[in-house]
RNA sequence: GCGGCCAUAGCUCAGUUGGUUAGAGCACAAGAUUGUGAUUCUUGGGGUCGCGGGUUCGAAUCCCGUUGGCCGCCCCA
C-alpha cells in the first residue's frame, strides 16, 4: 500500500479535479475583472507577528507555524487580510484611489478536517480600500453576487445576509451599556443562531444576568429582517448617529436595488461576524437550503491597516472559500464537465505515413490549435475509437491511400462525415471547419 | 483539543460460526478486428485485506494500540 501519503488535510487535484477548479478560478476572475478589480499576489509564508498582532497569541494554535533556519517564527498564511492590509500599507501614498483589489491563493489552517473545511483551501479575496462610504460596501455585495451568479446560481440558490456592528453598537449604546458590556451581547448574538437562550450564559458569567426588558428588546433587535422594521423599532429613537447610520442603510439597500439585486440581499441583523477587527456593515452568503457553511463572509475593517502599523485606510472586503463553493454547485449539477484537452486528432497508417502527419502536426500546433496523435502504431479502428473519447470534434487521417493522393481526410466526428483536402491547405481546412462549425 | 462511526484492487463493494491460492462489477491494457468510433466475446496487469502487536494449529474476520478518513462539538481569520 501506500508508503507516502499527504499530509492530513491536504489535496491532490488530478486532471479533472484542477479542471473544476480551474473553472471555479475563471469565473471568479472573470467577475472580478469585470466589476474593475486588478489581480495581485503576496506569499504564502509570513512573519508569524503579522497574525499575532491582528488577533492575538491564542490563534497561533490554528496557525501552520514553526521557526525557519534563520531562527525566525514565520507561519503559512491562514488568510489574506493582515497581508494585503500591508500591501497597500506600505505603498498607500501612491496608490491611486479607490483601491480595489483581488486575489485567489491558497491558504492553510490546523484544524480538525470536516465537509467543506480542509488544512489549505483556496480563497477569492477582494477589497476595496480608501472609501470609507457605502458605495464600497455596494460595489463588493454587488461583485460578491456576480461571483456566485456568474456559475448559474439564482436567486432561489444563495442569498447575502446582511448586517451592521455599527448600527448594534449605536443601540446599545442608547440603551445604556458600555463598551465591554455591549462586546459580551455582539458575541451572544454570534452564537444566538446556533445556541438559542444559551448564547447568553457567557455575558451572565461576565456581568451577570442580563435584565429581561434589555434580552426582550436584544431578541427583537436580532430578529429584524426588513429595513421597514428596523425603521419602526428605531422610530422613537432620535440619536444622530443612529439616524445617520440609517440612512446608510437606506442608500446601500437602494444601491443594490437600483443594480438589480434586490433578491439576492436580505436584511438580517441576527449576523454580526466573530472577528475581531470588523467595523461596520458585516455580509455573509449562504445557501437557501442551509444545508452548508458560509459560501462567504466580509465586511468593513477600517481600523486594522493602522493597527498594522501604517496610516488609517478605510477597507472593506470578503473571502470566498471554494470548497463550500465546490459542494454547492455539484448539489446543483452546475460543475461543467471536464471540457476537451484536444480539438483535432489525428490518424496515422503506419511509420511512412508519420512523417507526413508530424509535419502537419507541427504546423497546426503552432497555428493555436489543440491537436494529439497516437504515440504508438495501432490499428483504426482503436485510433478512431481513441479520437472520440479525446474529446476531439476534427479527425485527420494520414493513411497510404491519402497521402498517395497528396490529400489528407477530414473527418468530423460529430456528424462521421468526410472530405479530402489537399495536403498543404490542411491548417487553413481545419481553421474553417473551426470557424464555421462545419467540416464543408 | 473532545466524542461517535469507519478502513479489503484505481473506484463501488462482497467475503458465512476464524479454515485451501481473498472475489465481483466498473475502470485500465492486449486480442478477436492491418482503413473508420457501437455492441459482444476472450485474455491480462493490478492486493503484505491501512500499519504494528496480541490470541490461535490457523486471522481480512477476534482483542489492543496506532495512523488515516467521515460526521458532530470546539473554532471559524
Amino acid at each position: 500500500m501506500a508508503q507516502f501519503q499527504s499530509l492530513p488535510g491536504f489535496r491532490e487535484f488530478y486532471p479533472d479535479a484542477l479542471a473544476r477548479r480551474n473553472h471555479v478560478f475563471r469565473g471568479w476572475r472573470r467577475a472580478a475583472h469585470a466589476y474593475g478589480f486588478s489581480e495581485y499576489d503576496a506569499p504564502v509564508l509570513e512573519p508569524l507577528d503579522l497574525y499575532r498582532a491582528k488577533s492575538g497569541d491564542e490563534i497561533e494554535a490554528q496557525l501552520f507555524s514553526f521557526t525557519d533556519k534563520g531562527g525566525r517564527e514565520v507561519a503559512l498564511r491562514p488568510e489574506m487580510t493582515p497581508t494585503v492590509c500591508r500591501l497597500v500599507g506600505e505603498k498607500a501614498n501612491a496608490l491611486k484611489r479607490p483601491i480595489k483589489w483581488f486575489s485567489i491563493g491558497e491558504f492553510y489552517r490546523y484544524e480538525r478536517m470536516q465537509k467543506g473545511r480542509g488544512r489549505c483551501f483556496f480563497q477569492l479575496n477582494a477589497d476595496i480600500f480608501g472609501e470609507p462610504g457605502i458605495e464600497a460596501e455596494t460595489e463588493l455585495i454587488a461583485l460578491l453576487v456576480e461571483c456566485l451568479r456568474g456559475f448559474g446560481l439564482g436567486a432561489e440558490d444563495f442569498y447575502v445576509r446582511l448586517s451592521d456592528r455599527n448600527l448594534w453598537f449605536y443601540y446599545l449604546e442608547t440603551l445604556g451599556l458600555d463598551e465591554a458590556r455591549i462586546g459580551g451581547i455582539l458575541g451572544a448574538v454570534d452564537r444566538y443562531e446556533k445556541l438559542g437562550d444559551d448564547a447568553f450564559k457567557d455575558y451572565a458569567t461576565q456581568f451577570g444576568p442580563l435584565d429581561d426588558g434589555l434580552k426582550a428588546k436584544v431578541l427583537a433587535f436580532l430578529g429584524i429582517k426588513t429595513l421597514a422594521s428596523l425603521e419602526a423599532t428605531l422610530s422613537d429613537i432620535t440619536t444622530e448617529k443612529l439616524q445617520a447610520r440609517l440612512g446608510d442603510w437606506r442608500r446601500l439597500l437602494a444601491n443594490l436595488a437600483d443594480m438589480g439585486l434586490a433578491d439576492f440581499v436580505s436584511v438580517d441583523l441576527g449576523v454580526v461576524r466573530g472577528l475581531a477587527y470588523y467595523t461596520g456593515f458585516v455580509f455573509e452568503a449562504f445557501d437557501r437550503k442551509g444545508d452548508l457553511r458560509a459560501l462567504a463572509g466580509g465586511g468593513r475593517y477600517d481600523t486594522l491597516v493602522g493597527k498594522l502599523g501604517y496610516n488609517e485606510m478605510p477597507a472593506v472586503g470578503f473571502g470566498m472559500g471554494d470548497m463550500t463553493f465546490a459542494l454547492l454547485l455539484e448539489q446543483r449539477g452546475l460543475l461543467p464537465a471536464v471540457g476537451p484537452a484536444t480539438e483535432v486528432y489525428v490518424v496515422i497508417g503506419g511509420a511512412a505515413e508519420r512523417s507526413a502527419a508530424f509535419a502537419d502536426i507541427a504546423g497546426l500546433r503552432s497555428a493555436g490549435y489543440r491537436v494529439d496523435y497516437p504515440l504508438k502504431e495501432i490499428a483504426f479502428g482503436k485510433q478512431f475509437k481513441a479520437a472520440a473519447e479525446s474529446g476531439a470534434k476534427l479527425a485527420l487521417i494520414y493513411g497510404g491511400d491519402e497521402l498517395a493522393k497528396g490529400v489528407v481526410k477530414l473527418r468530423d466526428l460529430t456528424d462521421r462525415s468526410e472530405h479530402e483536402v489537399p495536403r498543404a491547405a490542411v491548417v487553413e481546412a481545419v481553421r474553417d471547419y473551426f470557424t464555421s462549425g462545419r467540416s464543408a
